[in-house]
DNA sequence: TCGATATATTGACGGATGTCGATATGTCTA
DNA sequence: TAGACATATCGACATCCGTCAATATATCGA
């Protein structure tokens, strides 16, 4: 929306290399591991070498079933986990290029320092 | 709380690497850059080499200016910005080192790969 | 096909969050 | 000291989010 706006006071900015669109998909990344119970799923993925079942992660989160069935649904929908049915079982693994890329946008893309 | 507990279906994960607080601190982190007003904010700072006076944000961000010393404040609390008087004026700093635990954290502590 | 089990969906609830207008606080200048 | 200006705080509002119980869907085994 509003981005051009005449700046006079102090020093000017530059035009911000992100978009407004930009932003809103970088925030929504983040947003998808702004809540305890994910960034322990997520740490329990990537500590695993393989897929894990959701069964193994009901317990130790100490979460209701559906609400961990609702985290996994963030995760997959924000693009960090893959999921994959095994028979009766839901196993879900890190999709690595997509913290890769989560990394690189938290290094600020290189234009820090 | 209840981290300990028995597993018998699939594979048996390792105990969590992450305790509760831990994964607390870790999503507030990410919390914090969990809005695109943020994300674009951080940019800026990000992409200027000195401190940023705030009277820049409040135009090109298209917010109304109690809105944006609230995300200020939200920086600043979770340790990613630094605030600087400078006589009228509030200016703001990234902080590189939160900045690197934050990239460090995305990248799940060098677990991952 | 039927029952058992694993997972997802629905609906509801309380609390957190982003936003703004109005106002307060703080700092410079005259 | 008084006025102007920059920023922060307050209060209110709508919306979103995490959580759970209840229920639906799906898959396996008998």
């Amino acid at each position: 929306m509003s981005i051009a706006e005449p700046i006079t006071c102090c020093a000017p900015l530059d035009q911000p290399a992100l978009s407004a669109a930009e932003a809103v998909a970088t925030a929504e990344l983040f947003k998808a591991l702004g809540d305890p119970a994910r960034v322990r799923i997520v740490n329990c993925l990537a500590t695993a070498n393989e897929p894990v079942c959701i069964c193994d992660l009901n317990g130790p989160l100490g979460l209701a079933q559906p609400t961990v069935s609702h985290h996994m649904k963030k995760l997959v929908d924000a693009g960090l986990v893959e999921r994959e049915q095994r028979g009766k079982w839901a196993f879900f693994s890190l999709k690595r290029d997509a913290v890769e890329t989560l990394a690189a946008v938290a290094d600020l893309k290189g234009a820090c320092c």
